[in-house]
DNA sequence: AGGGTGACCTGTCGGC
DNA sequence: TGCCGACAGGTCACCC
């Protein structure tokens, strides 16, 4: 894989977007040597180590567990979230910190930058996966949605349990995780299922609807990703390639792109939610 | 135990 | 131009 001198991944963080960043990184890191390390800004948690200690480790591989980065060390690992408003950054040390830059790696093939103005993104170590700042924020956490595990009747059961709409159902991350608040939508639209609808109620052959329209949704986010990627070298593309195409998302009062009809707005959760009436059924 | 709410923090945009 | 409220891609801690 041929990656660009220097570029900034996306500021959109759901599970696409973090595996963009990651696919971007992982190889260019892989084998590099932490040279320094700093922090901003005081971020959502705190690192739970002092910075120093990072110097000398080796960056062994970049992995990712629903919207976090798991950054392995040869001594222990990086847990890193993008929050609302992170990006990571790769390159060569041009520019100093800026204002909104509060963790730096730099190593032997580059500078690792997170980048978050609103700073509920997270650099956390731990000492390994069992170990208890880990299990904390990765061990409640539900089945991938583009691995195999993400089984459809096993999903469909899961639902049966849930008396919550199905959209908070899927930004919960219990069952499946990387589903964040314009996936929902738009999987939702797919699948034909009104975002309010009981996940207890959903029929076993919409449930496997949803389950493809999951599917589909954040793999071919990850492609276009991916593609948006290659021709990095002007910063343009950073404006939300998908939002290009979303069918429901920011799209209140606008024509339904399948029926025409008016596409609304509501409130789930203190989450705006966006939906088509007439497509998508309770 | 599941489900609902508040909290964290900064920037941007639209209305008056 | 300035001020003010609403809103923004996440999710944890806390209540009942």
């Amino acid at each position: 894989m041929i990656m660009p001198a220097s570029y900034k991944a996306f500021a959109m963080p759901e599970l696409p977007e973090v595996e963009v960043t990651r696919l971007s990184f992982a190889s260019a890191i892989a084998g590099a040597r932490i040279l320094h390390a700093s922090l901003g800004k005081p971020l959502r948690w705190p690192l739970g180590l002092e910075v120093q200690a990072l110097v000398g480790r080796q960056v062994r591989a970049v992995r990712r567990r629903g919207k976090y980065l798991l950054i392995d060390l040869d001594h222990g690992l990086l847990l890193v979230h993008l929050g609302m408003s992170g990006s990571l950054s790769f390159g060569p040390a041009v520019a100093a910190a800026g204002k909104h830059d509060h963790f730096d790696l730099n190593t032997s093939h580059g500078l690792l930058r997170l980048h978050d103005p609103r700073r509920f993104g997270a650099v956390v170590y731990a000492e390994d996966q069992q170990d208890p700042r880990a299990v904390k924020l990765l061990g409640h956490l539900g089945v991938e949605p583009l691995e195999d595990g993400f089984d459809p009747l096993v999903f469909f059961q899961g639902l049966k349990k849930r008396q919550s709409p199905i959209k908070q159902v899927l930004l919960a991350g219990e069952l499946v995780v990387g589903v964040g608040n314009i996936y929902a939508s738009e999987a939702l639209f797919l699948a034909g299922i009104r975002p309010t609808t009981r996940a207890a109620n959903i029929s076993q052959p919409r449930a496997l609807r949803l389950h493809q329209a999951i599917r589909q949704v954040l793999a071919r986010a990850v492609a276009q990703g991916g593609s948006s990627l290659r021709d990095f070298s002007n910063a343009q593309g950073q404006n939300g390639y998908f939002q290009l195409e979303a069918m429901v998302y920011d799209r209140a009062g606008e024509p339904c792109r399948s029926c025409s009809g008016a596409i609304k707005r509501l409130v789930q959760g203190q989450r705006s939610t966006f939906y088509c009436p007439r497509c998508q059924k309770p």
